[in-house]
Formats: C-alpha cells, structure tokens, sequence
DNA sequence: GGATTGTATGAAGGATCATTCAGGTTTTGG
DNA sequence: CCAAAACCTGAATGATCCTTCATACAATCC
C-alpha cells in the first residue's frame, strides 16, 4: 500500500539508537518550522540542520538528499491523513449515503483545520517534488476505504456506488482544498461547510 | 483590477519593434515548453533562452528576474481565463440559477481541457512563486463576475446570493482542478461532469 | 576494557545558475 | 544617409547550496 519510494528517495538508515531517535525527530520538525516560516524557497540543508541543532552531515545519515527529506515528511502526513479516513470509513459502515457523506467532509474538514498553514505548505512541496506517484498511491487508498464504506450503504445500488464516490469525493476534497487556499473568514468557512453538506444531502435525495 | 505587480516583478521595458515583439512571444513560448518537459526545477535561464533561440541577456531586457517571466505568463493565462468566465457571466445575465450555474461549470470545464498538462504546470509554477497576490487579485475579479450573474437571477433572494455563489464557485473549482490533477479517463470526467451539474440543480431546488 | 557499531561534525569540493555589462547589430526617424 | 534609439550577445562574475569525507565521540556487547 505505501508507495515503492524511488531508490533515491528512501531513507537511508533507520535510527536504532534512541538518541538518534530523536535527531530524526529535531530534523523534521526543523524542517516544518523553516517550511512555514521561509517557504520551500529558504529550505536549505543549512537552514534545516542550524534549525534542527545537528550538522549537515547528521541529515546526510538519515536522508540521501534533499528531496528525500521533504518526500519522507509529506509521506508522514498523507499517511496519517489516510488514517484518520479510513477510521471514519469503518465507523460509517452501513449507514445511509447522506449520513456518510457527511461524516467524510467532517474528517475531512477537521484534519486540514488543525494545521491550516503546514498542510498548505505541504501542497506546495508536493508540487515542487513532481512526486505524483506518492499522490496516487494515497488517492488509491483513501479512494478504496470510501469506496466501500459507500459500497454498504443500504440506500444505494452498488454499481452506482462508485461512480458517486468519485463525484462526493471530487467535490469535498476540492470544495476544502480551495476554501482554505482562499483566505476565508471562519464565518464563511463554516458557511460553506454546512451547504456542502446540503448539497450533498439534496443530490443523495 | 490588474494586480499591483511587486516592483521587483513588473516587466523591464514593453517591445515596441516588431522584432521584439517576436522575441517575448518566443521567450513565453519556449518558458511553457521548458516548463512542459523539465518542470519547474529545469527552467533556468539558460534553458529557456536556448531554447526562445535568443540569448540570456535578451530575457533581461524585458524581464528583471526568473519569477518575473513565470509571473508575466501566469498572469497571461489568468487574465484569458478571467475573460472567458465574465463573459459567460454575462451571457448568462437574469437567467434561471441553475442555468447559470451549469454555463459556469461548462466554460470553467472547457478551458481547462483545452490544454490540461499546462494548467497542471502553471499550478505547480504558482506554487513556487509563493505569491498568493496575483491569484487572489483574479480569484476576485472572477468572483465579482460570478456574484452579479448569480444576483441577477430571478429565483434566488438577493442577501443569499453572496453565499450561494461562494458554495458554487469553491465547489466547482475545486471539482474541475480536483478531476484533472488525478489522471482519469474520459469517460469518468465527462460523468463527473454531468452529476456535478445534477448535484448543483438539486441543490438549488 | 577493548572492539564493534552507531552517531555526529563541518570544512572543503564542486556544480549549478541567476545576473551583469561592455561591446556589438539592427531599426527608425528625420 | 546618419545619428539616435532599440535591440541583441554571451563570456565572466559571484553567490548559493548540495553533498562528501576524514575525523572523532558515544553506546553497546562480550
């Protein structure tokens, strides 16, 4: 399921020591902080290693390059996103479209709120990485718990599913993606996310 | 309603002769082709120019910087894609919402297929411009010509068309760039595109 | 306690690139 | 036809920054 990371991208150690635990640990932080405050632009190994209190050489223990570095932090966050997905997907189980549905853009919504300006930053690294493979694998993951979860719902016929799982799934990810890359107030936020919900609620209907 | 371009962005000098005029069209030419094959991270100056057939300093002449040349052609196609929804917009003028909503989502849908792998990269270009100005300044010209359609609408209360625009505007975007970015076939982004529009209409029923 | 393996250092190397500028060519206007 | 303005050239400059490696300290195991 996790992606076959390209040669050049997989780590190069895994630390075994606990102090090395967590050097690993300073050196993705650091790499978070300089991200928000400096953007991909000011991401040097220089300015991760000051950042991160170790020396350059420290990073070059753990990460090939540069790229690894950034890659192995989105691959972190898209995993735990995923998480979070496939949790509300088992505890939807069964229950009606519409109930479902709305418990996705909930998750969904809840998981980009808390770190509003990281997960924004992340997107642009992505980006820059021109990694789609890490992407797809994820979509392909998220996709297939969503899926099923839609595939059991008692109030729909199953060939249809996924073809309205591709739809609800297209518009909440890209309704949420594009509501916080606006600046929004939080008033039109929430807004928003209760006529997404209407929306949904009214096509299911 | 141009965007105050930074200083350190705005073009060097406009062409006045003829045969600069060509040189620009060749250096924006060859900046989307780099940008096609090599991505973000092989446009380099040299690249480009070699490529426009044209020397480096010649860029230099009419741009101060590498950004200000990937800003000048987001802006281009910004600008095009502003045009072509105000004037559906006002095509579309004291027509039934979901009507309107539906000409949106087909004009919206149609320039981004007419060239996908360039929007794609200028997305990503954007992204690593990390300035969020120019899209904004257009992310509100677009809004403004979608809000008057939308108020003018002869079955919508006028106090609830800000919103409603608001909903349909960040779900269709976030559709329409959601659908492209995963690699679907045809035939699920033309279905996509159909229930979207179904989802619109119930939800304005 | 000595040997092995894990971990950290940071100056030096080397490659890439954005940008400049002094000196050319071409076009335009009178 | 001539001067001024527009336009073009591309080697040289200089700055940034990724990556390596020789060296050294620390933990672990027997």
């Amino acid at each position: 399921m996790t992606p076959q990371s390209p040669a050049s991208l997989k780590p190069r150690k895994t630390p075994s020591q606990s102090r090395s635990r967590v050097t690993v640990d300073a050196i993705f932080e650091a790499t978070i902080q300089v991200l928000l405050s400096q953007g991909m632009a000011g991401l040097t190994t220089t300015s991760v290693s000051e950042r991160a209190g170790v020396s350059v050489g420290t990073m070059y223990q753990y990460f090939p390059n540069k790229q690894a570095l950034v890659y192995a932090l989105n691959e972190r966050f898209l995993t735990a996103l995923a998480e979070r997905v496939e949790a509300t997907c088992l505890r939807m189980r069964g229950r009606p479209m519409a109930e479902a549905a709305e418990a996705l853009i909930d998750t969904y919504w809840a998981v980009k709120t808390e770190r509003v300006e990281l997960t924004q930053a992340l997107y642009r690294s992505v980006a820059e990485l021109e990694n789609d493979a890490l992407l797809h694998a994820f979509a392909a993951r998220v996709d297939k718990a969503t899926t099923e979860m839609f595939r059991s719902a008692p109030d729909l016929s199953a060939q249809d599913a996924t073809r309205t799982n591709l739809l609800l799934t297209t518009v909440i990810y890209g309704c949420v993606r594009n509501a916080f890359e606006r600046g929004l107030d939080p008033d039109s936020i929430s807004d928003l996310r209760s006529r997404l919900k209407d929306m949904c609620r009214a096509y299911l209907a």
